[in-house]
RNA sequence: GCCCCCAUAGUAUAGCCUGGAUAGUAUGCGGCCCCGCGAAGGCUGUGGCAGGGGUUCAAAUCCCCUUGGGGGCGCCA
């Protein structure tokens, strides 16, 4: 593996240089230093001269010319090239890689939670949601390969505002309709809710007095609540799994508060000092609220100090947030009761908390990792602060929101951007579903197309295979933090950067190992001397080092770059290099690394999310 | 008004944390390649770090300013 290589020339240097120079650097600093080459024929290149030529009172190149000597290894040949010292790895390296290299990451036994994509309970996903989505389940498999004990959670928040207007409009005797997803229906239903709740006081009285109801638990309006947003999840959840992106538990926000865990939650923070009653003469008289005017983040504020507990006696949003962070944490231990909820397409059992449940083992995690858009910033900050301010710095250190920006709509002919609002129903023809079904019937009419002979079952799953992939890495493919301007023809492009290219370019690896087996009785000597060869040797090497990267800094689509870069090296031999009826031992040796590089690339496709298919 | 995020070819993006040689990729547009393990492919040409200042031997990368885009500043979530 290349970073094998790279510690093994850092901590060569570390030595030299104390050696040589009597500086004292770090092995660890050094490797900083040492990068993948970026000249024509050097794999790797240590740019140490230069950081310590200062110290060293020495030019780069003298310098590297004597530490050079120290660097020494039967991996690579090196050269001094006026201060870089550029290396390129020997025949050695190759033939070892292809016959001993497994990679694997080992589990840390680390458990970390990560929340997506919370969508509220009472209309479908638009494309916003399926964004949150994909970067959820792609850095709870990143998370996972890279050794974590990962539990995937979803936050169902049954008690706000938008489900009491929906259950406003089913109690008046809206009836669903036939054929129509109950996710769709009642989305429908809640839009018309919310526009009659803005132009009438009568509505508006109505609606809140429901919303007070589910709050407090009133047992009718609560059973009828929940009744409706279940049938509502379910519906999301033929979405998201039709998508590949799957969970382990939900949680409801409606189990949190009656669990009398935010009461404990707030509890805790009003012993640890943090929580207090505002005084009279103070604008949040009677309220209950955390300080934060005085701490560096909020300083900009005029006025920083957040309600928790309004002064009705009615907990915020935030309150119940927070809480629930806390348990997540283990920092409150109250447990929650579940049950089982559904059978995944994936065959995990999908758990809820319930009332009338078990105990179960879903929190006491060391990480927490919350998907949630870039506009709820600030009430995040304020769950961290508030943890770190009542003396949870650890947790609060391992609380990590990851922001991703909205997904905006080209509108057609003009230059300006649509949001999407669930409020005013613009989600309305941009729904995941409607996404889907477009991608997968434009994938089915290629393969119509191109296979004839196909059966219609087995066109049927290539194309909602390919049609998935398309969609999935189209949006995985930028960071978190851009904004995403969706066009439906570079979503669902099945060509170049894209998700079916990345099917196609394992289906024809595939295919060649299906032709001829390897031998495993052959033990000859493994040849690797085409250009095509080594790049592709040297990009499967790359894996563990990437992939360890993108974990670090949750950035899902260094995966999907590398992905790519990965296909392109497999094509470009591919198109180089024959596998099938060459002489033996090319034959051999190239099936072995065909092998190697459908290994890398199934384990890139399963962290994406998209799906391993052998024809296409 | 104050704060945060973003700005890389016609378009969409990687690289920025940790400064180094020729800024990587896709698409678009132009050329070439199906006798051959599947052309959803390969090869090749074109074209880019918003503007200005600073730090440095060296800046897409670090610092400051300007401009443009997005978001936030509730007893909403």
């Amino acid at each position: 593996m290349i970073i094998e290589i790279k510690k093994e020339i850092s901590g060569k240097a570390s030595v030299a240089l104390e050696k040589e120079y009597g500086i004292a650097i770090a092995k660890e600093e050094v490797l900083n230093l040492v990068q993948d080459g970026g000249v024509e024929g050097v794999d790797v290149e240590c740019r140490i001269a230069f950081r310590v030529a200062k110290d060293a009172k020495a030019k780069p190149a003298e310098i590297a010319e004597k530490i050079m000597p120290h660097l020494e290894s039967g991996h690579y040949t090196m050269k001094n090239a006026n201060g870089y010292i550029n290396f390129t790895l020997t025949e050695k390296f190759y033939t070892d890689f292809v016959g001993k290299y497994e990679h694997r990451f080992a589990k840390n036994g680390v458990k970390v939670i990560v929340e997506y994509p919370s969508v509220n309970p009472n209309k479908p996903l638009h494309i916003g949601h399926l964004r949150n989505g994909i970067i959820g389940d792609c850095i709870a498999n990143l998370l996972d390969y890279g050794g974590f004990d990962v539990v995937r959670m979803d936050y169902i928040d049954d008690l706000g505002l938008q489900v009491a207007q929906s259950l406003w409009a089913c109690m008046r005797g809206a009836t669903v309709e036939k054929g129509k997803k109950y996710d769709m229906w009642l989305g429908e239903k809640y839009v018309e809710a919310a526009r009659m709740y803005e132009e009438s006081a009568d509505v508006k009285r109505e609606v809140e007095e429901l919303m007070r109801k589910l709050e407090e638990g009133d047992e009718t309006v609560s059973r009828m609540g929940r009744e409706m947003a279940v049938q509502c999840v379910e519906a999301q959840k033929i979405t998201l799994q039709r998508l590949n992106i799957f969970q382990n538990v939900l949680v409801w926000e409606s189990d949190i508060v009656h669990a009398k865990l935010m009461r404990n939650g707030l509890d805790l923070l009003e012993k640890k000092g943090i929580l207090k009653t505002a005084g009279g003469d103070s604008k949040y008289a009677g309220c209950k609220i955390i300080e934060l005017s005085g701490h560096p983040m909020f300083k900009h504020l005029t006025d920083a100090d957040k309600v928790l507990v309004r002064a009705n006696g009615v907990a915020t949003y935030t309150a119940k947030d927070i809480a629930f962070q806390m348990w997540k944490l283990g920092i409150i231990k109250d447990e929650l009761l579940f049950d089982k909820f559904s059978m995944q397409k994936n065959g995990a059992l999908l758990f809820t908390s319930n009332a009338k449940g078990q105990q179960a083992n879903f929190s006491n995690a060391k990480k927490v990792v919350n998907i949630i858009g870039v506009e709820q910033e600030y009430p995040q900050n304020v769950i961290k602060v508030s943890l770190d301010m009542a003396g949870f710095k650890e947790e609060a250190n391992n609380y990590r929101h990851i922001s991703y920006g909205h997904a905006t709509l080209k509108a057609e002919r003009t230059s300006h951007r649509k949001k999407l609002s669930g409020r005013k129903g613009t989600w309305i023809g941009f729904s995941a579903d409607e996404l889907v079904e477009e991608s997968v019937s434009r994938a089915h009419a290629l393969i119509s197309d191109k296979f004839r002979d196909y059966g219609e079952e087995e066109k049927k799953g290539i194309s909602e295979a390919v049609g998935i992939s398309a969609i999935r890495y189209s949006f995985i493919r930028l960071g978190p933090e851009k904004e995403l301007v969706f066009d439906w023809e570079k979503a669902l492009s099945f060509e170049g950067d894209s998700g079916p290219y990345l099917q196609y370019a394992y289906a024809r690896a595939v295919h060649i190992l299906d032709k001829e087996t390897i031998d495993d009785y052959w033990d000859g000597k493994l040849v690797f001397t085409e250009k095509s060869e080594l790049q592709l040797i040297r990009e499967i090497a790359k894996f563990p080092e990437v992939c360890a990267r993108a974990v670090d800094t949750y950035a899902p689509q260094n995966m999907a770059d590398y992905a790519i870069k990965l296909c392109s090296a497999f094509n470009s031999f591919y198109a180089a290099c024959r596998v099938i009826g060459e002489e033996k031992g090319v034959s051999e040796s190239r099936k072995r690394l065909v092998k190697k590089y459908a290994e890398a690339l199934e384990a890139c496709l399963h962290i994406l999310g998209i799906p391993v298919i052998r024809n296409m």
